[in-house]
DNA sequence: CTTAGCACTCAACATGCCCAAGTGCTAACA
DNA sequence: TGTTAGCACTTGGGCATGTTGAGTGCTAAG
């Protein structure tokens, strides 16, 4: 037997399957596809497969739905990337025009990746290491409480609201704060913890204590927040595409609500730089998800963006939405 | 027959229905409930119910179930609030502590929301109306873009990049932010549009245009953004209370997607002072909610909390979660 | 290695049957 | 007038049975 007719077997029955969410037989196969041979001869492809685990009938007389390992040989080896057509490049083209918010670009862009994909999309806010600070500000709220903000050169702020243990006066928020914003204002926010004590040993030591508190404050902003975040659109593509496996859709929506869990299999998956990386089934850590599958890839600095479906999904398609997204997403943000 | 006895079949129909999530028989009735009379008698006070529209069959030999007419009738005039157990009392009350963010805050509360009552919960940014502007600031953050960002002195922060037509000097943004400062500095950020012109007009004739983009900048943060925005979580719970109804969350999940719905809703829904409003399936505006009810009253100054789930749900039980939430809320945020 | 032919398997569908739950009605009763 | 017991009637759900068709695996021949 050939091993190239094998593989096109292969790739015949997921397109197949991906298509019409049936099993599908060697009859059909030989019909929807100029094989060149006959059925009986695919049967014994099929048996090889089946054999090598790529492909699994559900019950004895059935027709065959390739297996996650199945899937993978064919996102590894068979399929190649479907180019988009004109007018999905056009949608992502004039989504992301204008001088907009960060939040606001990150918001459209996983309603039109879930668009385009039909499929759950999930953007990670973007990694700010290479961003600089431009401002900062406090803001006394209460006697105790300090509201502390962070902006960046990217225009990402962010802020926080702090217990300063004792009272203290605007005055001294003042001088703290240009005092602060003289050493820091232009330094990267990854380099902030290393800044930061020399800026508080230098300060009057009757507000060293407030200096220090603040500098910690700035210091947890700096790291954390943003990029531990994740934004997420088209949770109501799973209902739709899952018609008749509504069991499965439960813990999915689960995992997309515990942010925790996204983003350890966001981080999880390796940055391949050369195109998307995508996770199978039961290759996903989490139980939940062993139906699903998740297809993403890099952008801008090492955040993650991509979708979650079905492990039934259309992979070429799939991979060519994301990484067109993530490309525009890169120019746009810059990398 | 006595009117008092029909609304307490009504009420048993109800929670039955509720518990057992299967059309009740007026046997299984009399059996479960103390009512006094035989199951024949019952059978003429649900032809009654039924000819009312309260109740349905939904064929011939089954039970009846409440209709939407029904649960209306039963919110309002039967049920009583449950009290909340010592342990979920316990869980507000120490949730909602420390010196945290509004989004935080929110964010909490809607977990809590939705784990307390197994359904969806939603939570409308808060009404800064009243709200003090603390700071404004103007961060350059290209030759051409300007981050208008805006601090109310209840912690809240919104920013926003606009784009001035031309070249801007970082001094001449300096200058403008002392002169706005100095003049809205303390005034409500609803009064906004009507100082804003004023100080325009005070600016050198070679700013005006300048200080006119930057002061529409701030307008459109004071009044827009935030409280145009909802929280939510809990999406999970759709999926495991309607196991038999997988049909409507798809619908559910669209309308939940799209906050311009849920915030018509939510605002549609006439705010009770002494308690929660209900809305009961077809009351509903939005189609995709046929089946399901909300939930919902005001907390603070006006914004709206709440959750959504299937007509069929316990509602004494979530009225009292939904109440006692938002009170905590209202108190923690300030009225 | 491929193919035709054939026996075999099994889910899906249909049919018919029975049962239990539940109703509505009527007539008797307090 | 309201309540009750009794009873005929309806009907969906469960179950056994039969049928069909898609699909397989195997064998023997090309």
């Amino acid at each position: 037997m050939s091993e190239p007719r094998k593989l096109e077997v292969l790739r015949a029955i997921v397109e197949d399957y991906v298509h019409s969410r049936e099993p599908v037989g060697s009859k059909a196969l030989v019909e929807r596809h100029h094989l060149g041979v006959s059925s009986a001869t695919i049967r014994n492809d099929m048996a090889v497969l089946e054999e090598e685990g790529l492909i699994a009938a559900p019950h004895t007389s059935a027709g065959r739905i390739p297996t996650d390992k199945g899937y993978r040989l064919f996102v590894d080896r068979i399929s190649q990337v479907k180019p988009l057509s004109a007018a999905e490049r056009r949608a992502i083209h004039s989504l992301l025009e204008g001088p907009d918010d960060v939040d606001d670009i990150l918001e459209r862009t996983v309603r039109l990746l879930s668009q385009l994909t039909n499929q759950v999309a999930v953007v990670q806010y973007p990694h700010s290491n290479r961003a600089l600070v431009r401002h900062a500000e406090f803001v006394l709220l209460a006697p105790r409480q300090v509201l502390v903000v962070l902006i960046a050169d990217t225009g990402s702020v962010v802020q926080k609201v702090i217990d300063v243990g004792s009272e203290v006066a605007n005055e001294a928020l003042m001088l703290l704060r240009s005092r602060f914003l003289g050493s820091i204002a232009g330094t990267q926010l990854a380099l902030l913890p290393q800044v930061l004590p020399s800026v508080v040993a230098l300060c009057p030591p009757d507000l060293r204590t407030l200096a220090q508190t603040l500098a910690h404050g700035l210091e947890s902003l700096s790291d954390t927040s943003r990029e531990e975040r994740i934004l997420m659109a088209g949770t109501a593509n799973l209902a739709r595409s899952n018609v008749d496996f509504p069991l499965s859709i439960g813990p999915v929506l689960e995992a997309l609500e515990e942010q925790v869990v996204m983003l350890r299999l966001l981080s999880d998956m390796g940055d391949d730089p050369r195109g998307v990386t995508v996770s199978i089934g039961r290759e996903n850590p989490y139980d939940g998800l062993a139906e699903a599958s998740v297809v993403a890839t890099g952008y801008g600095s090492g955040a993650k963006v991509g979708i979650l479906g079905p492990t039934r999904m259309d992979y070429p398609t799939t991979m060519a939405a994301v990484r067109a997204v993530a490309r525009y997403l890169s120019r746009i943000l810059g990398g």
